[in-house]
RNA sequence: GUGGGUGUAGCUCAAUGGUAGAGCGCUGGACUGUGGCUCCAGUUGCUGCGGGUUCGAUCCCCGUCAUCCACCCCA
């Protein structure tokens, strides 16, 4: 029996884990610069959480959640999104009541039963970064510099940054409405989905693609000109924070963000070199959401990286260097073999990658193995040098050869 | 859930209505103990699966599954 992964989840391996692991090392350094925390949340979770977060409305929780009983009969869901998560622990730990801001970062697989296409998986993974307890604009600045930073360290070029206010519970009524009132007048001409997209969300048929309806909606009201002044004063505020710190962003007045708990601030990364989902990170705040979780009134600000998006940008601007052996030791006979094994250990603990043939071959397929692995350095031994006590070296890179004592062959490595 | 493309060797892909080939890779050799370059030899297939048309199907038809891309939606 043959078995294959199931649709739309993939196996990471060599040389792509390289490019992962560089990319998670780099951002594990950048979060904690900001004095983000690691947090490590289930990957699983009660079905109600993510309905109550992210909305009934919604594609995730209507059509997309991997939801089951247990054997207790719970529903249980697989996480979909890590936000809903940030926030049940949040408010289960009281970590409120630490000094405020706390900032978290998460990484992980989250879960969408959805057709894959080109970076969209039902397993993917996501880094994400929350900070709860500040309704400041310079959090907002802050996060937004971070993430800037953490792609830019990544070697990410040709992202672009886009940026909107959708407002808050004040005035986002009243915008709807005026939206509404538009979009109503020539609704029968919309494409069908934009019809639906009416009831269920009109604020979506702002970045329908269909041609016809980027024409009607043209002169549709902006949610920028309608926010409240605390929601103006805020965005402004960050907008002149962004500027002090040189952050590039483009305003997008259509920028809606699909799950219902956002405020305020969204924002959204996309690039041109993904296919049709271009988002490779978006977030925003959620003002309302610990509130709503039995938490006291505590505003927060969060975003997500797609890590396969991610890393099939990184992929295309850069091939990781996969690690190689730093020596290779070719043994000719079986003592020889025995002492290699007993070199190459010697060598492991001194902290050198040493590796070793495991099989009687000749000396020039160790040698082309050797090769093969990318070793720096090739250690020879056969009767000759037992005899004598010594190995033979050569580097492969240089082509340099010589031999060294057997006892201290590991010096040949340190320089 | 909807639409389109593609399924042949480990990988990338050819081929013809008469039961398959190349390149890469892998193994070995050209030097009885020295890699890369070159040359030589060897190596792998139920042509996704099931059915139909046909004397005969990898090729044509139907179904099915898988996969890719797009819509919807999202990271």
């Amino acid at each position: 029996m043959k078995y294959n992964a199931l649709k739309g989840v993939e196996d990471i391996l060599p040389p792509d884990i390289f490019i992962w692991q560089r990319a998670e090392a780099i951002a594990k350094s950048v979060f904690s610069r900001y004095g983000f925390s690691e947090i490590r949340l289930p990957i699983i979770e009660s079905t109600d959480l993510f309905v109550r977060s992210i909305g009934e409305s919604t594609d995730i929780v209507g059509k997309e959640m991997y939801t089951f009983p247990d054997k207790a009969g719970r529903s249980i869901t697989l996480r979909p999104e890590g936000t809903a998560s940030a926030v049940r622990c949040y408010v289960e730990h009281g970590l409120n009541n630490l000094p405020s801001p706390q900032k978290f970062f998460y990484t992980g697989p989250m879960f969408r039963y959805e057709r894959p296409q080109k970076g969209r998986q039902r397993q993917f993974y996501q880094m994400g970064a929350e900070v709860f307890g500040s309704a400041h604009p310079s959090i907002d600045a802050e996060i937004i510099v971070m993430l800037n930073n953490l792609l830019s360290e990544l070697g990410l070029k040709e992202v672009k940054f886009e940026l909107n206010s959708i407002g808050c519970e004040q005035c986002r009524p009243a915008y709807k409405s005026s939206l509404t009132d538009f979009f109503r007048s020539k609704l029968d001409q919309y494409c069908p989905d934009c019809k639906n997209r009416f009831i269920t969300n009109p604020l979506r048929i702002l970045d329908c693609k269909v041609e016809e309806c980027i024409e009607l909606r043209k002169g549709a009201p902006s949610v920028t000109d309608h926010l409240c002044d605390a929601c103006r004063t805020h965005f402004d505020e960050l907008l002149l924070r962004l500027n002090l710190m040189n952050t590039k962003y483009t305003l997008n007045p259509n920028l809606v963000r699909g799950l219902d708990y956002y405020t305020r601030t969204a924002f959204e990364v996309t690039s041109e070199h993904l296919g049709a989902q271009k988002a490779v990170a978006g977030g925003g705040r959620y003002d309302r959401l610990v509130k709503e979780f039995g938490g006291p009134e505590t505003p927060a600000i969060g975003f997500a990286i797609g890590m396969e998006r991610l890393i099939a940008l990184l992929k295309d601007s850069e091939g990781a260097a996969a690690p190689a052996p730093k020596v290779f030791i070719a043994a000719l006979g079986d003592e020889a073999d025995r002492q290699a094994s007993v070199i190459a250990e010697d060598l492991r603990k001194k902290g050198i990658w040493a590796e070793l043939n495991y099989s009687s071959a000749s000396l020039k397929s160790q040698m082309r193995k050797a090769d093969r692995l990318g070793a720096e350095y090739v250690f020879i031994i056969g009767e000759n040098e037992l005899k004598d006590g010594i190995v033979q070296w050569k580097n492969l890179k240089t082509g340099d050869q010589g031999q060294y004592d057997i006892k201290t062959t590991f010096e040949v490595l340190i320089n």
